[in-house]
DNA sequence: ATTATAATTGAGAAAGTTTCTCAATTGGGT
DNA sequence: ACCCAATTGAGAAACTTTCTCAATTATAAT
């Protein structure tokens, strides 16, 4: 089938490999859209831009795409304060996100020093604490540098 | 009307009132649902229990008032990583949660230790951050205690 | 207390979102 | 090239959220 040629296609293969999962042309298209992408798209976007790739893409497939890449951890979901979340992909399987309030740039950042803070929060609070969900948002140079 | 003895009641009244808000019964219940509860609730069971205390409260009205309550801070979003989010009670308007990944408990802190931090990341990526949301997902010491 | 009025509510309809079903297709191993 | 389990597309079904509007009600003014 046909190609998209991203840095990270070979990579994504190997994963989908490793978990026993199919490397189809929808999962690598869907992986492409959101890997071009540097801003918010909702599932109606990640369907449109697919459909670029892959015109008889389906819906369901889109939502059963996302949920695969995300359990596999190729990307991340992006919650927003309101409204619900839609998907990023993330360059590290540990990727926190800054989200620009404007023009819904996403961009992801690894570093993460809360290990020390994490530790202490949970001995206080008794939690074993498992995972952690931190995401950022403000405005982009871009999007500070207009009038507001 | 009739009373739900809410050590914060008096405070969300004021709050409200500020807001230009009124204090109606459905409002008041639903804090005080939200208040009493240590766990995960979903709409549903935000409305069963808000209908224990005003048995014809509407759907409609317990989605609107998750969104007025959030507004104005009283109440916080609270994201899982699949699904999507539901509301808890925050006893501090910037309060984080920890939600345990096995019984659903939600506890809130309002430590955030992460402003050097924030500042030097905003340096770094050029986003000036506004507003951040940290979650924290684990296991609570009493399902931590019981056999996994 | 009574009244006026703008905000809020309940109920169901409408709109929107997500999941399910199943026959057809296809990736990947042999 | 073949086989088989995994995946897909399409539309139906289920579910969630928002909208509409007449009736109700909290609050402020009288």
């Amino acid at each position: 089938m046909s190609h998209f040629p991203c840095a990270k296609e070979i990579d994504a293969k190997e994963v989908l490999k490793e978990k026993g999962l199919k490397s189809t042309p929808q999962r690598l298209a869907v992986l492409h859209v959101l890997h071009e992408s540097t801003k918010y798209l909702s599932i109606n976007d990640i369907l449109d831009k697919t459909k670029e790739l892959l015109p008889n893409t389906g819906l369901a497939t889109i939502y059963r795409t996302l949920d695969v890449l995300a359990e596999i951890g190729l990307i991340t979901r992006v919650h927003f304060e309101d409204g619900c979340h839609t998907y990023a992909y993330s360059s590290d399987s540990h990727g926190h996100h800054i989200v620009c309030t404007t023009c819904n740039k996403i961009m992801d950042f690894a570093e993460c020093p809360f290990d020390d803070y994490l530790e202490n929060l949970s001995i206080k609070t008794g939690f074993k604490i498992k995972n952690h969900f931190l995401q950022l948002f403000g405005e982009c140079n871009e999007c500070a540098g207009s009038a507001s």
